[in-house]
DNA sequence: GTCCCACTGTGTATTATTGCACATTGTTTG
DNA sequence: CAAACAATGTGCAATAATACACAGTGGGAC
């Protein structure tokens, strides 16, 4: 019978990619995880990974291997912790897929918090607004923006967040005064790239303005927020990023505004893995802590 | 962290008992599980087992462990199986506790075909008419006269099955003839050690016969059986036994007969444990092919 | 196109694990 | 009560696994 202890060597490197670098958190030669990985090849009678000088990737069987070698990691780490007493420390990659306003603001800001509570978990965040497949591992967790409808994923809201019109200060005062949703005729926004835009809950300037007058597009929040600042125009900002800077000034809040969802979404595979479970806890608590501000409430 | 592989000598101690049986088991020598059992406990920190030179049994640290270790072992074979696409043989050793009767003809003259289907595993037959703990992992499997009522256990109805009274030939000409109920006054009966039974539902003679005159009891059937042959008496025998011998006269079949329900019991954290699942789904089946044996339609 | 860096693979020395031989202990049998 | 048997524990040799040193390869930067 194969090597219990090989299935741990499968585990970082399918995780990490490279055997230095597993090699590195198993605190073992790189030498020694390429030779028990490939006893285990041997023993099992199958390739798991796809070697390159760049690094390992999983294969389909090495993927079908996965979900198992996950379900012992996890009874290995409960019987640890129940019969010695020991908090088994939480420890190993995480990779979360967020929409890149969230994770790059709301997340990233809180990496501090996340690391005291768990300084063994190494959160790795995907902050793009493209569709991510879970079922493929190309993420651990997926914050999305709706619920998703199909696979076999495990999903829950996280919140509800806001969008409002917000402009420069230097571009209303060098542009016509808005003191009504007729106003922005004849007013510059700017936006996604319209045939760019992977989900549809992403479309919502339409919402606001029938055929706006687009000067900038972009697939980058970031880039958007910067050119909204740079006063070339009027753009719809998530609340939990424009509140927070004075030189955003929001555009008739009381009557324009958007309101999304965020979704946390895992793999039913995965719900279970205690360092997969820490990191939807914290999400869940911290999002729970950051209603009024995901709201535009003051 | 522990070594992985500790567990599996750690299953094996545990089901065996011994040092050498489960070196035996697992193609090592005894002083290598010694050690390994002594390397796993220093690791968690806690006394897994209660040494003795006549053997090891599982503390109650080691039996909140077993669960866990089990639960890996079942993901590792499925593993195997699904990757490596053989069969991972199912082996191991299945402790089963059926009553005396059940277990000792009709399971017993079912080993062969068992183990035509599972030569790896090796099913211990406990037949016995007490109670066994499967907490306590006094068994793997039990089977009952009665659905268990508490306990984390997972129970179903196998079969139904009857009892009749039988009395030798010789025995029957050199009696009074026997042509109603009433005629049983007088006669000789054999039966079960009142207050070593058990079970409420091993006291069927009362229903029978008011006051019967027994002249021997056992609490052993098998004794009871050869009693009967050796004409001293009439008992209660079970169908299954009784109808495949033709020294056994039924007496007054139409008029006298006991039903009761065989039932399989199984701990809730061994349900899925792949050799333990095999056993129950071979009972199952057999003792349904058998369901007219049971009932005494010959 | 060349050089540097990062990573993997191989051979060998070192270390850890396992098996062997045998001592010790407890139980059973005569 | 003594001898035989079964099982566990210990010391040491043999074997296997791992680490170390270094060669080879591929990609990126200049």
């Amino acid at each position: 019978m194969y090597d219990w202890n090989d299935l741990r060597f499968f585990l970082e490197l399918s995780r990490r990619g490279r055997l230095i670098s597993a090699a590195r958190k198993l605190h073992v030669d790189h030498t020694t995880v390429s030779r028990r990985i490939a006893a285990l090849e041997d023993e099992l009678n199958a390739r798991l990974f796809d070697k390159s000088p760049r690094g390992y990737k999983l294969t389909d069987a090495g993927l079908r291997l996965l979900p198992f070698a996950e379900q012992m990691e996890a009874q290995s780490n409960q019987l640890y912790q129940q019969i010695s007493g020991k908090d088994a420390r939480l420890s190993g990659t995480v990779r979360l897929a967020a929409p890149e306003a969230l994770g790059a603001h709301i997340i990233a800001h809180n990496m501090g918090q996340f690391r005291e509570m768990h300084p063994d978990i190494e959160l790795e965040l995907v902050a793009e607004s493209r569709r991510t497949s879970l079922s493929k591992r190309e993420a651990d967790i997926a914050i999305t923006l709706a619920r998703p409808s199909t696979g076999r994923v495990i999903a829950w809201k996280l919140c509800d967040y806001r969008l409002k019109l917000y402009g420069a200060e230097k571009y209303l005062e060098s542009h016509p005064k808005i003191s009504n949703i007729e106003g922005l005729v004849g007013h510059d926004f700017i936006s996604y790239i319209d045939d760019l835009i992977q989900m549809p809950e992403l479309r919502f300037l339409d919402q606001v303005i029938k055929d706006p007058h687009v000067v900038f597009r972009s697939t980058n929040v970031m880039a958007q927020y910067n050119a909204t600042l740079d006063s070339i125009g009027l753009s719809l900002v998530h609340c939990f990023m424009a509140d927070q800077d004075p030189r955003l000034i929001p555009v008739l809040p009381e009557d324009i505004f958007i309101d999304r969802e965020y979704w946390l979404v895992v793999h039913e595979d995965l719900r279970h893995v205690a360092r997969v479970d820490a990191v939807c806890r914290f999400l869940t608590q911290t999002l729970k802590d950051y209603h009024n501000r995901m709201m535009g409430h003051i």
